[in-house]
DNA sequence: CGTGTAAGGAATTCTGACACG
DNA sequence: CGTGTAAGGAATTCTGACACG
């Protein structure tokens, strides 16, 4: 039941020149963010960096949150638990599924 | 009624190179069939090629009518051919929904 | 026609460090 | 802590051309 695509989402193919346009953010700033453990590029084989859409969002929320006075371990620990809720949505609405059709069936 | 985000799909980030990669195509032919009009990636402030998830997805079905041997000019007036098609099916689609909204008012 | 390649230059990205604080 | 910068090197990309055919 995936309505978006999403795997364009989640590729890694954007270098970080592109990623600081997109996002306003200068390339210091993203490397030291990845350094934090905020985000998690890719690499290509020679070792530059790749970025997903997915992470450009994730950058622009963490902007907001440093705006905001909240330090890197703190955001940290905020997306983690966004990730931990996005999973559990995700198998939940999985398990709901699998009831329905089971219903469906008698 | 757009249930996919499409909004990654046509952003133009993607350099050349990885887009090499992910097409198996080389720079070179790329680059040529850029010339030949079948694909129009964006440029960066200087220079550097931009493109889409979209563009990548053309450049596969390229390589594969190339591999039938049909030639780029003709390749072009099927790219044409199906954009044009596109086009129609959602301003059908689109009026469509128009006349059921108008329906469901009565 | 479609593609390979060598050529020279320009733009991009990388890391580690010094700086401020 | 989070970010700026100068430094030197490595990897990427660009264009125009010669080549084959």
């Amino acid at each position: 039941m995936p309505l978006t695509d999403g795997s364009f989402k989640h590729k890694k193919v954007i270098s970080i020149g592109t990623v600081s346009e997109l996002t306003g953010l200068t390339e210091r700033q993203i490397r030291y963010y990845e350094s934090r453990k905020l985000i998690f590029p890719e690499r290509s084989k020679t070792g530059l960096r790749k970025f997903s859409f997915q992470d450009i969002e994730t950058l622009i929320e963490i902007a907001n949150r440093l705006e905001d006075g909240v330090w890197t371990n703190e955001i940290r620990k905020e997306l983690k638990g966004r990730e931990q809720f996005i999973a559990e949505a995700k198998l939940s609405n999985h398990l709901i599924n699998g009831k329905i059709n089971a219903q469906l069936k008698l």
